[in-house]
DNA sequence: CATCCTATTCAACGAGCGTTGAATACACAA
DNA sequence: TTGTGTATTCAACGCTCGTTGAATAGGATG
């Protein structure tokens, strides 16, 4: 067996089926095979099936969260004092999701597919993304305002969003930007 | 009721829920609700549930396939005697899509998110898009290749299928391509 | 050793699933 | 009217799911 706790074999069996399958294209049963757990483990760990959904969405987040913040405030710095171009923010939003896929570790690269898939899904992207990750979003979303005075909020938004989500997919699946 | 058959009705509701919930994230049960029929018609009309997905996802395949090689050939025909460019191909293949967005029909907009889910599922994308569309996307491959001389054929595949996948989520999602 | 807390397994439950075969309704031809 | 084929419903099957409570193991602490 592995070395890590079960407990880490249950939500890195988790990120990867949950990436692949989705959400309800996996069972608690496939979990605990992968992870060589029984059925029962992954409730006294995290609860209901969601919770682990969640569990293993929220365990990788704030390392991602601090690496996208330094780059935003890297971006920043080069730039001062203007503000720094459309071009920049985004790539502080992205590029750290690329660096995590270049590390070879394999949970990021799930991590990012599961990622992409929860963004891209029109039921779970709006129950998940929202909430987890507003506090960061509303920084880059301050930042682009100042990068495009006059622009409706709303646009801002709708645009960030649905760029950031084709890019992510297609980071995920490729492993590249270009 | 609405004036639509039954069976249509299975077809519309199921279009409509597996774009937003997925394959697995759907019963049968739920679909029969929503069509107003018994959970049995479904499997009278249809078969098992996989091949109500595949009935819904062939549909409507036909007339986009053909949507899309007309708009291929006037890209041909415009740019004689010399090839096309890549990004009129591209044009190409992701106008129809929009067009039928356009139409303001909600089936043909769940179609396109059903497309969309599928395409970027790691799990349904390679399993169904290459048997159903295989034949329309050789013929845009090959017009990439007189348009890009001497690009690697792999590269080219590459290319298009994670370009088109981006745009095609973008446009189910947003309903424009800016 | 006894105690306690955490981790893990075991066995089982009720619910909902996809699927099926037989029964029924309905339209139309003979 | 009777017959025939298609469309639809009904009732139920076996199975797998998520979830649970009780039993077991193991290591630290007294």
């Amino acid at each position: 067996m592995s070395t890590a706790s079960k407990r880490d074999r249950i939500l890195d069996t988790a990120e990867a089926l949950f990436a692949e399958r989705g959400y309800d294209g996996v069972t608690l049963r496939q979990i605990a095979l992968g992870a060589e757990a029984d059925v029962a483990l992954a409730n006294y760990h995290f609860g209901k099936k969601l919770e682990l959904f969640t569990a293993v969405f929220e365990r990788r987040a704030p390392e991602l969260n601090e690496a996208r913040l330094a780059a935003l405030q890297q971006a920043k710095d080069s730039a001062a004092p203007a503000s720094p171009s459309v071009e920049s923010i985004v790539e502080a939003f992205l590029r750290p999701l690329e660096i995590a896929q270049e590390t070879g570790d394999e949970g990021w690269a799930n991590y990012l597919a599961l990622i992409a898939y929860i963004n891209n899904s029109p039921f779970w992207g709006p129950r998940m993304m929202s909430e987890l990750f507003d506090g960061l979003v509303e920084q880059f979303i301050d930042a682009l305002r100042s990068a495009l005075p006059g622009a409706d909020d709303r646009d801002i938004y709708w645009c960030f969003n649905n760029l950031s989500g084709a890019l992510t997919l297609t980071l995920a699946r490729t492993g590249r930007i270009d």
